[in-house]
DNA sequence: AGCACGCCGACT
DNA sequence: GTCGGCGTGCTC
């Protein structure tokens, strides 16, 4: 007796499922196959053929495969599995997280099996003796109940949208209206539109007009491919590069572009993009590419899914590309140190590492290609571009008077408007908690566990300090321990706050507002027109400003002051990718700082990333952070505190006994220690690969509160979900 | 993830 | 005396 192991998009492993009994297929592995699911159709991925016995209980049968060829080769369910293995996760929660549009929507008839006795049927369901009927009409619960009774036959498939338009068939009579031919040349015109109502409305007619020409048949309906996206094309002249790097870093994003297409030539090659702003950049010099990402209906996808597997020259993806069927000559993961890498659904993962698993399964070469490299691949083989070289401009905030806006600051913005050019301020918005440092002498609070800063916290009167890293707590002293002036307010200067400031110091410059949640109208600046735009980094995704001249970071350390061993490699990410915000300009990097000699800072003084890395690489190994170990977090969510505390700490006591010295941070609460009526807490793990495995084996049960794995943390504020 | 089953407080 | 809260367990 042969099983079918089916892979459901749900935080489960695989399920066992009788094949169906209409198709005898034993090729089936790989494709898509629909299974009852409680009561209801779910559609899932063959991921195994077993032949044997099953005895523990009744197994259901499976309805239909989907698929002639398989969704997935056995190379990729093996990835699968590994993957998840990897993540700490179900199967079923990865594919739900790479397979987004797995479940196409469903064409169902059902009938009664034609030998079997119509007085079986329920009431309602007498319609089934008929003959086939669409399955939507009727009780899911019933229907099952016949379908495990087994006198249900069932016909499904995967339901295809017709695209249709509307077009022109036959000339105008004479004897139309003057509106239904004023309807029928307005369509002519249009050559085709997509819905009646559109007709009407273009013409100017009622609706009604359009329908009597669709009922004489002047006008109807037909099927149309749906069109294609259309890209400007561009051909720029491939760099060609002694050899094909590992990483590739550096220089221009067209300049990355060039070399990229000197190497991606013969294909099938596979770029992955951390989002879909990035991935159209590159798209006009991928001319025959196919892309793959979310902002495509699901259905489009799907059929970028069949038409890939038949082969392709260059795939543009997100991570929904990495589980395509084929066996690509080289993969290359574009700004592998973006944290929209980061998956958002239940898995955690972090794309350039499963990317990594997946070259790794294949036998192929992968490559990374930012302008700034990740301290993860810095020891691969590299090819450096010569940077673009940042005119930087550091204001000392010890000297410098005025805040947010220094008088230098000002002067500039001042230069900005006269001269009727752009700028850009950006803002790090970190909200709800700050960082206590001196105004007069450099001393700010650090934990003394973790070398990292600790993060104030309004709590009452007093002000709290916190590691969000071991949970270290400590009051907030009144006056600074090293020089005893008072201290510095830690409030961090948000976007809003900008505004203020700069409709007070600058009224007539017309200002622009550009983050995540609110985009202002650009188009005013688009044209040239002279203003600033204060933002947050959803700046360096938004349009190019062409008459950009300045680029000022009010409050440059809100960047790097986060509490994370990350957040200075990020900040001097952050810095070159300011200095390439402009395709060929050189605006003004203004920052204003209490650290100018920051080592980023002089990376960029010095035109040299390299150094700048070195210094934080050596650092991450004497501390032992990533990439000298990897990091796992755990996490436990509930929403009464002492339940979830309770939790972590069994989850504390059982790694305490397996765990070396240095191995096991936390317990801790987390950043935001209660959101969405979640109390949280964390709990780290820093240890090598090896080591790691070893500490995740048998988790203990938890009883009450949910676990939750991270197994690739990049970011350590917030919950993981955010 | 969803969903059903199962034990302890505020109501007609 | 019941209705309903969500904590716990299961899904082929």
């Amino acid at each position: 007796m042969w099983l079918l192991k089916v892979a459901l998009p749900l935080p489960l492993e695989p399920m066992s499922y009788l094949p169906p009994h209409a198709d005898g297929r034993t090729e089936v592995l790989g494709c898509r196959v629909v299974v009852p699911w409680r009561g209801e159709l779910r559609v899932g991925v063959v991921v195994e053929l077993e032949e044997g016995q099953h005895k523990s209980f009744a197994l259901r049968e499976a309805i239909a495969y989907l698929d002639e060829r398989p969704w997935l080769r056995p190379a990729e369910i093996e990835y699968l599995a590994q993957a998840a293995r990897d993540s700490f996760c179900m199967v079923g929660t990865l594919l739900n997280d790479l397979l987004p549009f797995l479940e196409p929507p469903l064409l169902h008839r059902v009938r009664l099996l034609p030998e079997a006795d119509p007085a079986v049927l329920p009431r309602g369901l007498e319609a089934l003796a008929q003959g086939w009927q669409g399955a939507q009409g009727f009780d899911p619960k019933l229907l099952d109940y016949l379908r495990e009774a087994g006198v249900l036959q069932e016909e499904v498939s995967e339901w295809h949208s017709r695209q249709q338009a509307l077009v022109v068939l036959q000339e105008p009579s004479e004897k139309l209206s003057e509106k239904a031919k004023a309807a029928w040349y307005a369509l002519r015109d249009l050559r085709q539109v997509e819905s009646m109502a559109a007709l009407a409305r273009a013409a100017g007619v009622g609706v009604g007009v359009v329908k009597g020409l669709v009922d004489k048949g002047y006008i109807g309906f037909v099927e149309v491919e749906p069109a294609a996206e259309a890209v400007v094309t561009r051909s720029p002249e491939p760099l060609e590069l002694p050899a094909i790097p590992v990483r590739l870093q550096g220089g221009r994003l067209l300049e990355r572009i060039r070399a990229l297409l000197a190497w991606v030539q013969s294909g099938p090659v596979l770029l992955l993009f951390p989002e879909v702003a990035l991935l159209r950049r590159f798209q006009p010099y991928f001319p025959e590419a196919l892309v793959l990402h979310g902002e495509m209906k699901a259905e489009e996808r799907r059929r970028v899914w069949g038409q890939a597997s038949q082969g392709a020259r260059w795939v543009l993806a997100t991570y929904q590309g990495l589980l395509l069927p084929l066996s690509w000559e080289r993969m290359v993961v574009i700004e592998e140190a973006a944290e929209a890498y980061k998956l958002p659904g239940g898995s955690r993962a972090f794309v350039p590492r499963l990317a990594r698993l997946r070259a790794q399964g294949l036998g192929v070469p992968i490559h990374y290609c930012s302008s700034v490299n990740s301290a993860e691949v810095w020891d691969e083989p590299a090819h450096l571009l010569p940077p673009p070289q940042p005119r930087l401009y550091l204001l000392d905030l010890r000297r410098e008077r005025g805040w947010p806006l220094s008088g230098a600051a000002i002067a500039l913005l001042q230069q900005v408007q006269e001269k009727n050019r752009q700028a850009v301020v950006l803002s790090a918005r970190r909200g709800y908690s700050a960082v206590l440092r001196c105004k007069q002498c450099d001393w700010k609070a650090m934990c003394p566990n973790c070398a990292l800063p600790l993060r104030y916290h309004k709590s009452g009167r007093l002000g709290l300090l916190q590691c969000h890293q071991c949970g270290h707590e400590e009051k907030a002293p009144d006056l600074c321990p090293s020089c005893q002036s008072d201290i510095f307010d830690p409030k961090g200067p948000g976007v809003e706050w900008l505004l203020e400031a700069l409709a007070q110091h600058l009224p007539a410059l017309p200002r622009y507002r550009y983050t995540a949640e609110a985009k202002d109208d650009l188009r005013p600046l688009l044209a040239g027109e002279p203003g600033v735009l204060v933002g947050t980094t959803a700046i360096l995704r938004g349009p190019v400003l062409p008459e950009l001249a300045l680029v000022l970071l009010p409050y440059a350390d809100g960047f790097i002051l986060e509490s994370d061993f990350r957040a200075a490699e990020r900040y001097h990410r952050l810095l070159w990718q300011l200095a390439d915000l402009h395709p060929h300009r050189r605006p003004l990097l203004a920052l204003q700082t209490f650290e100018p000699a920051h080592p980023a800072h002089r990376a960029l003084k010095d035109a040299d990333p390299q150094g700048f890395m070195n210094l934080e690489l050596a650092l991450r190994h004497a501390l032992g952070y990533p990439p000298a170990s990897r990091m796992v977090k755990l996490e436990v969510a509930h929403p009464k505190e002492p339940v979830a505390r309770d939790a972590i700490l069994q989850l504390a006591a059982a790694l305490k006994p397996k765990a070396e010295p240095g191995e096991l941070l936390g317990p801790a609460p987390a950043p935001v220690a209660r959101l969405r009526g979640q109390y949280v807490f964390h709990l780290l793990l820093k240890s090598s690969e090896a080591r790691i495995q070893a500490l995740m084996e048998n988790l203990p049960h938890l009883r009450g509160a949910r676990l939750r794995i991270d197994p690739d943390p990049q970011r350590f504020v917030g919950l993981l979900e955010d």
